[in-house]
RNA sequence: CGAGACGUGGCUCAGCUUGGUAGAGCGCUUGCUUCGGGAGCAAGAGGUCGCAGGUUCGAAUCCUGUCGUCUCGACCA
C-alpha cells in the first residue's frame, strides 16, 4: 500500500470523546471512526487487523474440527419467544418490525437459530459430535457502551456451537474448544488468563471459562492464587480463608446499645471503636419478589451472583427503602437479624464469628454480643460474599488471593440441553429414543480482541502490533522522496516485498522525516525500514517498533529477513 | 436507568457571565524557502454555532423543549 493513497489520515490530537488508550490510538492512527455510541466503522487499517484476527480464529476453529457457516443477524421474534428469552433478555435485545408488523430481533447471540438449524439437519446420534461456528456481527443495545471497541453495541464475534449425544462428549468438545482458544490468544500476542466463570444469562447446567486479557482498564476482576493455578472471575470465585483469629474476643452477652444516628458500617466502627470485621451487615434483598435478609461481615461485600445461585432464584435485587422499613420496622441503616420476620441467610465468614454487632431494627439502636443461631434463627449458611484480596487460597491453602483486572475476550460454556430442549433439537439415541442434544457454546469478541491487543501493545508514541496481526509486516519509510537514490531504493524494496507476498506499507508522501516517523510509530507496524542516509551504500535501517532497537543492515539482508521467515520477528 | 458534563469548520478549543451578526492552533489548498524527529513565511478555502420553538430591533450568547455524545454509578454474554 502506498501511504499517499491511504484512505485514512492520522490525527495529531485525540478526539475529546475517547478515554481508553486503545480507543484514542485506534482513532488517532486512523483504524476506526465512530458513527454513533458504540457503533464504529473500520477504516482500511482497522479492517486489515480485523481480517488477521479472523484468519487466526478460522484456522484454529478449522483445526479443531469445527465447520464454518453463517447465520442471519435478523431473527424472527418467535424463535426468541420459544426459548423464553424474548422477555428475559430485556432492552439489550434490539427489536424491530418489518412492513407487515412482524416482529424481529437483531441477534445478540445465536443459540436459538443454531438449535433451529440443527433440529432440521441432524436427527441421529450417529452424526454426532458436530461443531459449527461463524464470524458475524452481533447487536446488543448496551446500557452503557464505552471504551471504543471494548464495549460496542455492534461488534464482531466468533461464535461456535457444539452438539453431542452425551455429557462425556460435551466434555471432549469443550476441551477441544478450550485448547483452540489458548492457541488463538497466544497467536494474537495477547497476555491473557483463562479463568472459571459464571455462565450468566446464557445459562446452562455445565461449567464455563472466560479468557481474560490482562489490562487495568478491564471491567472484570480476576481472583488468582499466587501459588496454585486457580483463577476465577470474582463473580464466581470461592471466598478465601481469612487470617482473622476465630476467637475474636468480643463479648457474647447480648446487649442493646443506643447508637444515635449511626447508620453505616464506617460510622458504627468509629462509634464503637471496633474493627468492621467485628460487625455484621444486614442487607435486605427481594428474591423473586420475596424479601430475605443476608448477613455478611462488616468488611465484606455481598456477591449477588453467588447469592442468587445459593438462593436458587431468577431475580435478585436490593430491596427498596420502603420494603426495608416495612420489614424491619426501622429506618434504613438499622436493620438486624434479631427478631426479623423474614428468612436470614448467613455468610460462612459470619457463621464463624463468635459474636458480632448488628442493627437493632429500631432507630438509633444496635445489638452487641449477637451470636448467630442463639439470638436469631439461621435459615442457611453459605459462601455469598466476594473473595477479598490477601486471603489464603481456599484450594491449595498455600498461596494468597490476588486481584487482577481483565477484559473478557472469550467465553466457553457447557450449555447442556437448555436450548435444545426448548427448540426441539433432539436426536435418536442407540435405542431409537428421541433425546435433546447436549450443547456447548463458545464465543470470541473479535473486535474487542483487537482493542484488547491495542490496550496491551502500545506506548506513548502509538500502537505496536504483534507481527501476527499487524496491518502490514513492514513500513518502508524513505526519509526524503526527493532524493532519487532513496526513492528508487525504497520503491525497489517495496516491489520486491510485494512480489514475495509480504504486506508492506510504503510512505511515499513528500513529508518531512519527523512527520513520517511520528505517523509510523502511531500506526505501529512491527518493522520500519528507514531508507535514508545509508541508501547510497545500499544500506537501510531496521527499526523494531516494540523495542525501538535500530540497526543498519544491507538492503538484501532486510529483504531476506522479511521474506524468509515471517513469524520470526516480533 | 440515576447523576453530572459537553455539542462552535476535519481535529483540539476560545467566545456565552455582561445579546450587536464568528475566532485561534492543528489539518487542507497554492507559492517560495527548508528537509533524519510533528518546519518557516505569504496568500487562500472551509462554519445555517446539534435541532426546533420562544424572548428581543437584534441570539453562538438568554429561556423552553428535543436530539446527540461522553464520564461516574447501577446493570450486563
Amino acid at each position: 500500500m502506498r501511504q499517499s493513497t491511504l484512505f485514512s489520515s492520522t490525527l495529531r490530537e485525540s478526539p475529546a470523546d475517547a478515554e481508553a488508550a486503545s480507543h484514542k490510538l485506534l482513532l488517532r492512527a486512523g483504524y476506526i471512526r465512530q458513527l454513533a455510541a458504540g457503533v464504529y466503522a473500520y477504516l482500511p487499517l482497522g479492517l486489515r487487523v480485523l481480517g488477521k484476527l479472523e484468519r487466526i480464529v478460522r484456522e484454529e476453529m478449522d483445526r479443531a474440527g469445527a465447520q464454518e457457516l453463517l447465520m442471519p443477524a435478523l431473527q424472527p421474534a418467535e424463535l426468541w419467544r420459544a426459548s423464553g428469552r424474548y422477555d428475559v433478555y430485556g432492552p439489550e435485545l434490539i427489536r424491530l418490525k418489518d412492513r407487515q408488523e412482524r416482529e424481529f430481533a437483531l441477534g445478540p447471540t445465536h443459540e436459538e437459530v443454531v438449535a433451529e438449524l440443527f433440529r432440521n439437519e441432524i436427527s441421529s446420534y450417529r452424526r454426532l459430535p458436530v461443531t459449527v461456528y461463524q464470524v458475524q456481527t452481533k447487536y446488543r443495545d448496551e446500557r452503557r457502551p464505552r471504551f471504543g471497541l471494548l464495549r460496542g453495541r455492534e461488534f464482531l464475534m466468533k461464535d461456535a456451537y457444539s452438539f453431542d449425544a452425551s455429557w462425556e462428549g460435551l466434555d471432549a468438545s469443550y476441551r477441544g474448544m478450550y485448547e483452540a482458544y489458548l492457541r488463538i490468544f497466544e497467536r494474537c500476542g495477547l497476555r491473557f488468563r483463562a479463568v472459571e466463570a459464571d455462565a450468566g444469562a446464557i445459562g446452562g447446567e455445565g461449567g464455563s471459562h472466560e479468557f481474560m486479557a490482562l489490562a487495568d482498564i478491564g471491567e472484570d476482576t480476576i481472583v488468582a492464587c499466587t501459588h496454585c493455578a486457580q483463577a476465577a472471575n470474582v463473580e464466581r470465585a470461592a471466598s478465601g480463608i481469612d487470617r482473622q483469629p476465630a476467637d475474636g474476643g468480643g463479648s457474647t452477652t447480648l446487649e442493646k446499645r443506643r447508637t444515635p444516628n449511626v447508620r453505616t458500617i464506617e460510622q458504627l466502627s468509629r462509634f464503637l471503636g471496633a474493627a468492621p470485621s467485628r460487625l455484621m451487615k444486614t442487607l435486605v434483598y427481594a428474591a423473586d419478589g420475596e424479601p430475605v435478609a443476608v448477613l455478611v461481615r462488616g468488611d465484606h461485600e455481598v456477591n449477588e451472583i453467588k447469592l442468587k445461585r445459593s438462593l436458587g432464584v431468577e431475580r435478585l435485587e436490593l430491596a427498596d427503602a420502603a420494603t426495608v422499613e416495612a420489614v424491619t420496622g426501622a429506618p434504613v441503616g438499622f436493620a438486624g437479624p434479631v427478631g426479623l420476620p423474614i428468612p436470614v441467610f448467613v455468610d460462612d465468614a459470619v457463621a464463624r464469628m463468635p459474636s458480632g454487632v448488628v442493627g437493632g431494627n429500631e432507630a438509633d439502636m444496635h445489638w452487641i454480643g449477637v451470636v448467630p443461631g442463639r439470638d436469631f434463627p439461621v435459615e442457611r449458611t453459605g459462601d455469598v460474599r466476594n473473595a477479598a484480596e490477601g486471603e489464603t487460597c481456599p484450594h491449595c491453602r498455600e498461596g494468597e488471593l490476588r486481584f487482577h483486572r481483565g477484559i473478557e475476550v472469550g467465553h466457553v460454556f457447557k450449555l447442556g440441553t437448555k436450548y435444545s430442549a426448548a427448540g426441539g433439537a433432539t436426536v435418536a439415541d442407540a435405542e431409537g429414543k428421541e433425546t435433546p442434544v447436549i450443547m456447548g457454546c463458545y464465543g470470541i469478541g473479535i473486535s474487542r480482541l483487537l482493542a484488547a491487543v491495542a490496550e496491551q501493545r502500545h506506548d506513548e508514541r502509538g500502537l505496536a502490533w504483534p507481527a501476527s496481526i499487524a496491518p502490514y509486516r513492514a513500513h518502508i519509510v524513505p526519509v526524503a522522496m526527493r532524493d532519487e537514490t532513496q526513492r528508487s531504493l525504497a520503491e525497489a524494496m517495496y516491489a520486491t516485498l510485494l512480489r514475495h507476498g509480504v504486506e508492506a506499507l510504503l510512505d511515499d508522501r513528500d513529508e518531512r522525516a519527523g512527520v513520517k516517523f511520528a505517523d509510523s510509530e502511531l500506526i505501529g507496524v512491527p518493522v520500519r525500514i528507514v531508507v535514508g542516509k545509508h541508501a547510497a551504500e545500499g544500506n537501510v535501517e531496521w527499526v523494531d517498533r516494540a523495542t525501538g532497537e535500530r540497526t543498519v543492515v544491507p538492503k538484501e539482508e532486510a529483504l531476506a529477513r522479511l521474506i524468509g521467515n515471517d513469524e520470526s520477528f516480533r
